[in-house]
DNA sequence: CGGAATCTTGATTAGGTTCAAGATGAGTGG
DNA sequence: CCACTCATCTTGAACCTAATCAAGATTCCG
């Protein structure tokens, strides 16, 4: 928590031994820092703002708006969603930390969809135009680059694939996704807490809050989750992944 | 058909004049090449090169090779799939010329689904160590790999969205994105030829080839269409659009 | 021309939605 | 701290869209 009290104060350009910074991130290994040296980090560092946490229901940038940075999530949870011709919200993404956000806007120069807080957040800003000349500079920052798009590209495949499942399929793979997130950042795998809405999840999954509800019981029933609103204890998780075909 | 018949016979190191580089391919403007100076075209035209047809049901990569090149389609469809957990093929794309194919694969350094060949396409292959290069020499051809991933990444996002429609907005949507690609190369937009089967149209949308069959015949008596076999004729291109809501 | 693959059409079934109503939980003010 | 309210969540019953199953029809291709 010290670390929230000192974000924010100003642009660092002298990072060593400084409390926010790429250097001493906790999810430098995440995020865009992965295998840079020091002289590497520093470049980084110098381009990249933190940002004011960004609280619960608020927006970091909405689908239009023009395409002025990335961020970085250091803390919190935020969703990602377009706005159908029909006015609906349909919800592309959960952020957790060390994801980067907002990638798909360069093609168009606009965001092409809101990103807002499920509970307080924090958010490093990465202004595009720095980036951009900074990927010209320094080797590895632009195949990380590469790759964290790439890997876009890919997590976005996989929810291609999820729309093709049935109902218990899709929430066995939504909180095995989850589960396996919360491990690679040092959490409880086994036991969480949703920070999203059923009606978010439903959202997500294309399915109605009804349906999401219903199965949770199921799962909880047969012994698999100990549900208990928005905390998942996961009991059995070969029976989940082994949840239909 | 001159240009099929002298591709693929070497790679061009002096492009002066030349019948096939990308300063005389017709797709330049959807392409790597937009907005490049010569000389930046010159740079670019060194790293590429023209393969062989790749022949109906051929497959130009697969799921799991490791990622050497970049496809850049010049001619012809191809389509793009993954093998799931079950073994059942996933489609995930359908490729016209212009379109770059895996940039998905950077990430983990390999392919991460299958192409092959609808119907025999000629591709341009850019392997990748040589055009990651490239990035950091020509500014013009960063900001181009940059915009054709994040539109890639947006392409993916519409899949999404797609998937959450209905039968009958799915099929009238699949037939506007190809009717707009079509336009887009200087094709007849409202009488095109699928070059996909039933089957793989069903795939892709994740619906049933009855349920294809049953739609177009609909839309056909309804008089939208004039479905003959794999020649669409859109007769009604704003009922089309409006397909239920 | 003949056989296989692809496509069409019909009848039945089922998974998930919709509609409806009650239960639980979070937030607010007295 | 409790009562009150609104939002979220749960549970049940009826319904509907698209899947499945089953046969033909057409097209493709050697």
């Amino acid at each position: 928590m010290t670390e929230i009290s000192t974000i924010a104060l100003e642009k660092n350009k002298n990072n060593k031994g400084c409390t926010v910074c790429c250097q001493s991130c906790s999810i430098s290994e995440l995020c865009l820092p992965f295998s840079l040296n020091h002289s590497e980090l520093d470049k980084l560092d110098n381009i990249i703002e933190r940002k004011k946490p960004v609280h619960k229901n608020e927006i970091l940038f909405k689908q239009g708006d023009m395409l002025g940075s990335i961020y970085a999530v250091r803390t919190g949870t935020l969703k990602s969603y377009k706005i159908t011709e029909n006015g609906e919200e349909q919800i592309t993404a959960f952020h957790l930390p060390g994801d980067l956000v907002g990638f798909s806007g360069i093609f168009g120069e606009q965001h092409n969809h809101t990103t807002s807080a499920l509970e307080t957040a924090m958010v490093c800003e990465v202004p595009f135009n720095d980036l951009n000349f900074l990927l010209g500079e320094v080797p590895r920052v632009r195949y990380q680059v590469l790759r964290l798009m790439s890997k876009e590209i890919k997590n976005e495949q996989d929810l291609v694939l999820l729309s093709r499942l049935n109902a218990e399929e899709k929430i066995s793979a939504f909180l095995l996704n989850l589960s396996k997130r919360f491990e690679r950042h040092g959490f409880d795998p086994f036991n969480f807490r949703l920070s999203m809405s059923r009606s978010d999840i439903a959202n997500y999954l294309g399915i109605t809050i009804e349906t999401v509800s219903r199965l949770l019981r199921k799962f909880h029933n047969d012994e698999i989750l100990e549900v208990n609103n928005k905390q998942i204890i996961i009991k059995d998780i070969e029976k989940l992944k082994n949840i239909k075909g």
